[in-house]
DNA sequence: TAATTAAGTTAGACTAGTCTAACAAATAAA
DNA sequence: TTTATTTGTTAGACTAGTCTAACTTAATTA
């Protein structure tokens, strides 16, 4: 049985080693994302290697082993079912399902999460598009084309976003958008690659920025 | 923000004073429910009082405050909410659910607490039969009246069970019975109070102590 | 009322997870 | 290739929650 503590460690190693498969997790990245010292991270790092959960040697780089990456998903699994369901049938608005789930995702019961994944109807993404590993840990590639990809006149319909920021979210909301809203480009322009994008009718002007952190299909 | 911990102490103590208004809280039945030492209540009950949640003096009975016992109803009413979600949304059995709620009612977001009673449409009663205080602290007394005061030829419908334990619930379970069933006695030997009932057709024996924990209207 | 038993407390120790401060190794720069 | 900088580790300390063993107070009973 792991700790509260050691879940959390795992779960964010995967997110390090996930996210980018060029730079791999270091103690401080680590340290960062937990929001505790370098230090902290040392002495831990330790008892998950004891644990048989992550492979590393001093001053080297540190990799999840098969079970610590089987855990990190069965939690990934978790949380993102959860944030399905506070968001689907709680009426969680997008940018507040994150904290909460963060908590839930503990909770110990392979029945509960099975029984969960059963009652929201075998979800394959959660409510900001990433995708929900199934029992067996294996999870759908979702889309990695962005709405800057996207020529003026053309159209398509949201799957996810790159930045699940409360900011960034609450701003998608106010310019119509969601998941599986489509989305018709009216104009690109060149120097900037500033769109104009209409959403149900309505019209706004969005930034490149704001454009690369939309995925799309 | 209260921890895990003082949290479990807490619903603990609002379980004892509940029970039995006559005997009051003692630091060996806190220890015996807890499954910890008494020793460890002693040094607990220290930093409750500290915190204004419970009033003590050393070798003087525990009692919650104010304060104390409004944050325990608080754990009882998210315990029994998610119970009732377990029991009605995911189809767990009636002596399933207990365990899981147990780490559910330490999920921290008011917001939360408050969808989940509206997504349930707002019950009154948990599974068991046991009351659900409502947002602001207030719950309907249940009924007391047990199965046993009932004589040959009565009628009744079960509306709860004073004996929370597993092997008491499946036994319920296998009788026919559950919450609102009807009940009829259809004979009482007066010797041992031992009964014969009709659920749904079937006939089943049961003993006294058995009638005692069944709680009916 | 004095002795016995039950209930409760204190002191000191342990573990998990954290910190700071000092140090060591690896990497980058001059 | 030596020095400077970044990155990571160790040592020692702290807190919350727990324990055991010894002790104190309260309650019961003879």
């Amino acid at each position: 049985m792991l700790s509260y503590t050691e879940e959390n460690y795992l779960k964010a190693l995967l997110k390090l080693t996930f996210e980018s498969e060029t730079k791999e997790a270091g103690t401080n990245d680590l340290a960062l994302l937990l929001m505790v010292k370098p230090a902290t991270v040392s002495d831990m790092l330790k008892k998950l290697k004891e644990k048989l959960l992550v492979d590393y040697e001093r001053y080297g780089k540190i990799t999840l082993t098969a079970k610590g990456k089987k855990k990190g998903i069965d939690i990934l699994r978790k949380h993102r079912l959860w944030e399905t369901f506070l968001f689907n049938k709680l009426e969680f608005s997008w940018d507040e399902v994150h904290e909460v789930a963060e908590q839930m995702e503990h909770i110990q019961s392979i029945k509960l999460v099975d029984r969960l994944d059963k009652f929201l109807g075998y979800p394959q993404f959660d409510p900001h598009g990433d995708p929900i590993p199934n029992k067996k840990g294996e999870l759908k590639i979702p889309s990695s084309k962005t709405l800057s990809e996207l020529e003026a006149g053309t159209s398509c319909r949201m799957v996810g976003v790159k930045d699940n920021s409360s900011p960034f979210l609450q701003y998608i909301v106010k310019v119509g958008l969601g998941i599986n809203k489509v989305i018709k480009v009216v104009s690109k322009q060149e120097y900037d690659a500033l769109m104009v994008i209409k959403v149900n009718g309505k019209e706004s002007t969005v930034s490149n920025k704001f454009a690369e952190n939309i995925f799309i299909v």
